[in-house]
DNA sequence: TCTGGGGTCCTAGGACCC
DNA sequence: TCTGGGGTCCTAGGACCC
């Protein structure tokens, strides 16, 4: 049996973990600079409000719906407090999303999961605050659906636990196609009009038919609702394939040299990400668009990929070519909404192979170096004490933030940083 | 005026190899 | 009339997740 634990409107419960006052009354945390909600309080859900909703479309209207500008900091925090307590109760821990994790509970018959879990949903609340929902079934997939029944059905314990065929057979009837984990938008609609409306009905089709029509991954999903288990628990964290970095400004930029700057700053926190995972990238796309949501004729987009001559980590190198490639695929008199880097062809630091036609070898070697002091640095003493010059200091691009909680669990350190300084 | 950010996997088709 | 067989690698695009 597998076990999902989800902590209910993660985010709104952070907030209210530390600000009391928002308890019982509508509330929303917003997305990056501030442009929509991401997470909702029960009652912001039972107003209308949708994920996703723009901030300035319910702004006026919802006047007396709290608001929170995300705390990432906040939260990955309080994920660490939630899954330390969840690892006491159930060690063999798949760490699924900044939210949710799994569980596999081979071993556990003979204490009763059901029970097992009611008393850790209890201890979560009582030490971080955070209410959670656990679902308990045969596989991941059922586990998921288990874990919408608990958050329908069992409110006030928390925890669902399919146990039986029937009871299974039940919940798959009872939840809608397009709420499978797994059916996204397309398939979903797809499904609908074939008058394959819930995960019941949609085990019962040929699995030929699923896998012409969804692929292996579709067909694997259609195994584990009907029980059998395919979908294996991931341990550990894998090293990442692509590393993306991309903000929207505060409001819309025209100006290449504020982009350049706003640029390299993402491209150092790729390069440091990547640095972490003691990796090297092999390709790197910039890119850079206008919004959606203006006049056909307004919008534009550029973008373009390198294909690196030596393998690297260093930020200087990165920044120099993605700024180049923003300089020649920019073009002026657009109101640009974002700027990005993606780094991709990742590989360990280990595996280098160093180009035929590089010039200076010796110098990659002393810049390494460098960068590491770097990593060391901004390690002891946080995150951008030293950074290179090119991400500018004007920071006039940055990021609207006008909700921001206090850094309830992170402060501490911010108080050694300035102090060190 | 104002609409997030960061990932994964699969498949088909083309280029290329012997 | 009739023109092989078996691969790999790369890329773009689609679908999905939180």
């Amino acid at each position: 049996m597998y076990a999902l634990i989800d902590c209910n409107n993660f985010y709104v419960s952070c907030e209210r973990a530390f600000q009391p006052q928002l308890q019982d009354k509508a509330g929303v945390v917003l997305s990056n600079n501030d442009g929509c909600a991401i997470a909702r309080s029960q009652e912001a859900k039972d107003m209308g409000i949708k994920m996703g909703h723009p901030y300035f479309q319910f702004r006026d209207t919802h006047r007396d719906v709290w608001v929170r500008s995300s705390n990432y900091a906040l939260y990955q925090d309080m994920m660490y407090r939630v899954t330390s307590i969840i690892r006491k109760y159930f060690p063999d821990q798949e760490i699924y999303s900044i939210d949710e994790c799994f569980c596999d509970l081979a071993g556990y018959a003979l204490l009763d999961p059901t029970t097992l879990a009611t008393r850790l949903r209890g201890e979560l609340l009582q030490c971080t605050g955070i209410p959670v929902c656990i679902g308990i079934a045969r596989t991941k997939t059922l586990a998921k659906i288990a874990n919408r029944m608990a958050k329908k059905k069992s409110k006030d314990t928390g925890v669902y636990t399919l146990s039986t065929p029937e009871q299974e057979a039940e919940a798959l009837a009872a939840t809608e196609i397009g709420d499978v984990w797994g059916i996204g938008s397309r398939h979903a609609t797809r499904l609908v009009d074939m008058g394959i409306t819930d995960a019941y009905k949609f085990t019962a089709l040929p699995a030929d038919w699923v896998l012409k029509q969804m692929t292996i991954v579709g067909l694997r999903m259609w195994r584990e609702l009907r029980g059998e288990s395919c979908i294996p628990m991931e341990y550990h964290r894998k090293a990442k394939k692509g590393i993306g970095t991309s903000r929207s400004f505060g409001r819309p930029e025209t100006n290449l040299k504020v982009m350049l700057e706003a640029l390299a700053t993402y491209v150092s926190i790729a390069a440091a990400k990547l640095r972490s995972q003691h990796c090297v990238c092999n390709r790197i796309y910039v890119y850079a668009r206008t919004s959606d949501h203006i006049k056909e004729q307004d919008r534009f987009a550029c973008g373009l990929e390198v294909k690196l001559l030596t393998p690297t980590a260093n930020d200087g190198e990165l920044i120099r070519i993605a700024q180049s490639i923003l300089r020649t695929t920019f073009k002026q008199g657009y109101r640009y909404q974002k700027v990005g880097v993606m780094l991709s062809d990742i590989r360990p630091d280990t595996q280098v192979q160093q180009s035929l036609f590089d010039t200076k070898p010796d110098n990659r070697v002393r810049i390494a170096k460098a960068i590491q002091a770097m990593d060391k640095v901004n390690r002891r003493e946080g995150r951008d004490t030293v950074r290179m010059a090119a991400t500018g200091n004007e920071g006039q691009w940055t990021m609207k933030q006008e909700h921001r909680s206090k850094r309830f669990t992170t402060k501490l350190s911010e108080i050694i940083v300035v102090v060190a300084k």
